[in-house]
DNA sequence: GACATTATACCAAACGATCGGTACAGTAAA
DNA sequence: TTTACTGTACCGATCGTTTGGTATAATGTC
């Protein structure tokens, strides 16, 4: 078997345990592949195995966010199809991001700058569909890092409360948000 | 020298190195004391380490957010009061969160219940806070969770560009947005 | 005051277990 | 026969933990 075929396991495994708790006796149960198959696929180790999955996660990116918001149409829709993807991908909240897992972990200086590259070009390109609507460059990159933001706190809280409500209701008023127009004064607020 | 010398120190090799990344002899080397001398405070081991971390960022918590949050006077001050200790704590987004990091952790079950509780702790006295200005309860308790997805994406969001300037941002804005009226219609938004 | 006892704080060394990783013989397919 | 792949057995290193013990200071006893 080609070795793409086990990276959905791969990412499962270290989304769920983190990098050191995906041990390779773990990898190897659940995939199957003895140590030497493993170690023939991936001869780097761990490290290219975790390469390997953020390099599938680079291409799901392209596919499934930066094509959709690259299109042409309605700038709330296509910020709409892209909740509606990170939905799936994180299914509904349960899943914690791959990208916050190594980042906490213990090896995160391995992997930073892959994951800054990837969160950059995310964030760039929600700026980018908000540009077209004659928002301010400067306002549509806040409003990008703003919904990674989002995205990324909502998962936290999701598993901290071990629930996924916060994340499904954040998806939802995401596009919204986004979209909205600024605030005309500074602090309008309720009551003091 | 009492066990509670230490927690400072523990706290920063947690949130730093996370739980596995945490050794033993990285723990001996930064507190200046022996394994066994560690086993002597700690006789629970490493989980005993991160409980005792855990029990100190509840009173932590309970000073420095619960109790401003509780007075009396204008609610934007109190939130801003909190935003000021917060970044603080997180050094202006330098320093990750430990709750994060247990949560995304191999060892998050151990520690799951500790932090739940916590969180819900935090963002029920920041709904509070906004409840008495005549926020609608479930809004305001949407609005706590949103502070806390704020902070949490923020601090993600910091360690995963290297640059905690989405950090100090969201701070900076969170006292107006927590007391911001809703929308008056359901999406307003600038162009299509 | 002098002495025995106990509690506290600490450490060097070693424990078994598991870690990531490797060597190599063997099998299956081309 | 070559190439791709896999199972077994093993490696050194490091993991968290425990053992056995030593100083020092406090406490009780006479």
């Amino acid at each position: 078997m080609p070795k793409e075929t086990y990276i959905p396991c791969l990412l499962r495994l270290f989304r769920q345990y983190g990098y050191d708790g995906a041990t390779l006796a773990k990898i190897s149960e659940a995939t199957g592949l003895g140590k030497a198959s493993l170690y023939h696929h991936f001869p780097g180790g761990k490290d290219e195995m975790v390469e390997a999955v953020l390099n599938f996660l680079e291409s799901w990116l392209d596919q499934n966010i930066l094509q959709p918001l690259g299109k042409t149409g309605d700038a709330y829709t296509r910020l709409q199809q892209m909740c509606d993807r990170l939905n799936e991908f994180y299914e509904g909240g349960e899943q914690p991001c791959l990208f916050a897992v190594l980042l906490l972990g213990s090896a995160r200086d391995v992997f930073h700058a892959k994951v800054k590259t990837l969160f950059q070009t995310w964030i760039n390109a929600i700026a980018q569909v908000l540009i077209e609507t004659g928002m301010q460059p400067e306002l549509a990159h806040q409003r990008g890092e703003d919904a990674a933001i989002a995205v990324q706190g909502a998962l936290i809280l999701a598993q901290g409360l071990d629930h996924p409500a916060p994340f499904r209701r954040v998806i939802q008023q995401l596009p919204a948000q986004l979209c909205q127009a600024e605030m005309s004064d500074n602090t309008p607020r309720t009551t003091l």
